[in-house]
DNA sequence: TAATTGTACATTGTTAACAATTAATTGCAA
DNA sequence: TTGCAATTAATTGTTAACAATGTACAATTA
């Protein structure tokens, strides 16, 4: 039985808003038209609004007032650098958490995600792989920390952007999150930060 | 001159909330209804919604669908522990930026925000000093690095909540914001750094 | 009594109309 | 033509009514 949970038509959109940026089909300053969004979602604006407030929040879109929201430029170089090492940290300390602190179904489902991605990147399907490749932190983070920690991490990767290139050219990124699952398994804290480590740059 | 900004109703009913809840007068778990917001700030509850959105986001409150929203619990102590890192890290950066590349005024506009921290202190009022120390970490943090910084910040300290024992007992707070602008002054950010560790706890 | 169903109530979600603000256009004068 | 002011159009902000959902409690049944 797949328990795909019931999202909220906001939620769905959000979903949808955050692909197209992530996948960069939606450009940085690109303008959002609370108008055409509704309608292209067939909804009013209420619930649209209620989606561009979120992104701005996660920073994926700027809102000026009585102006509007548009999508967010990438992070600076050094801006960037320092959310890789945020994200770093709040990755380790979960891999310390789920220390002798892990089931074996949650491990198995770690495998899934991954066996999804693998799926993906043999398909050249790099937009849903970038997705799935959150998908997996996301999971791994909310395992050990729960929401508040899914909170303190989420806007940080969202911001970050993906690493394109790297996701388009390479098994090994695939290969990276089997060595987390795998050190996770063996209970073995260190290797499973060293994995992260290595993952996330 | 004072130069009190303009600011939108919504902005000025989140800044409320914001204080309601930092302060501790709306307790954690607190239901907070729309309509009876609405009613105390004098609009329907549309911008009830967008704000209860923005400081869910910010995650001083946690939102169920079609149940609303409610003060969030504070953070485990260790997620709490791993914030003070994040802040750290983030401040300690800001710090870095600012050697060398800090106006005159921008030092004095600092130096006022801590006579401001003086004055409420003086007069106990704590949840005012409260406000004003983040305020000041806010305008350090924004001359660093923008408001992509302050955005990546802002949560942390937010949901990190203040430490009112410290706050209440000592004139220590206030002195050590002086030792961070008289660091940034005579532009070693190596001090300014150890300033900010000592500080930020 | 305990569990369950049904009903009334309270609250959030959504919508569409209207108000306020910003952006674009037009017309005029130098 | 260029620069500016006034006007118009487009867009966001706000409101109030209505729909959908969840909650609490009473009635019903085993």
């Amino acid at each position: 039985m797949t328990a795909s949970r019931i999202m909220s038509i906001r939620e769905q959109i959000a979903d949808v808003l955050r692909s197209d940026i992530i996948s960069g089909e939606l450009e940085p300053n690109t303008k959002l038209n609370e108008q055409l969004l509704a309608k292209r979602f067939g909804t009013s604006r209420g619930p649209i609004r209620d989606v561009l407030i979120k992104l701005t929040k996660e920073g994926l879109l700027v809102s000026k007032d009585n102006v509007g929201s548009s999508v967010s430029s990438p992070l600076s170089s050094g801006l960037q650098k320092l959310s890789v090492d945020i994200r770093r940290k709040i990755e380790e300390y979960a891999a310390k958490q789920l220390e002798n602190n892990i089931s074996e179904q949650d491990l198995d489902n770690m495998d899934a995600i991954i066996e999804k991605m693998q799926d993906h990147f043999d398909k050249e399907e790099f937009t849903e792989l970038t997705k799935t490749d959150i998908e997996f932190h996301k999971y791994f983070v909310g395992l050990a920390g729960g929401d508040d920690l899914v909170n303190l991490w989420y806007p940080v990767v969202l911001r970050m952007r993906m690493n394109y290139q790297r996701i388009g050219s390479s098994q090994k990124l695939v290969d990276e999150h089997k060595h987390i699952v795998d050190a996770l398994r063996q209970n073995n804290a260190k290797e499973a930060v060293a994995s992260i480590r290595k993952n996330i740059k």
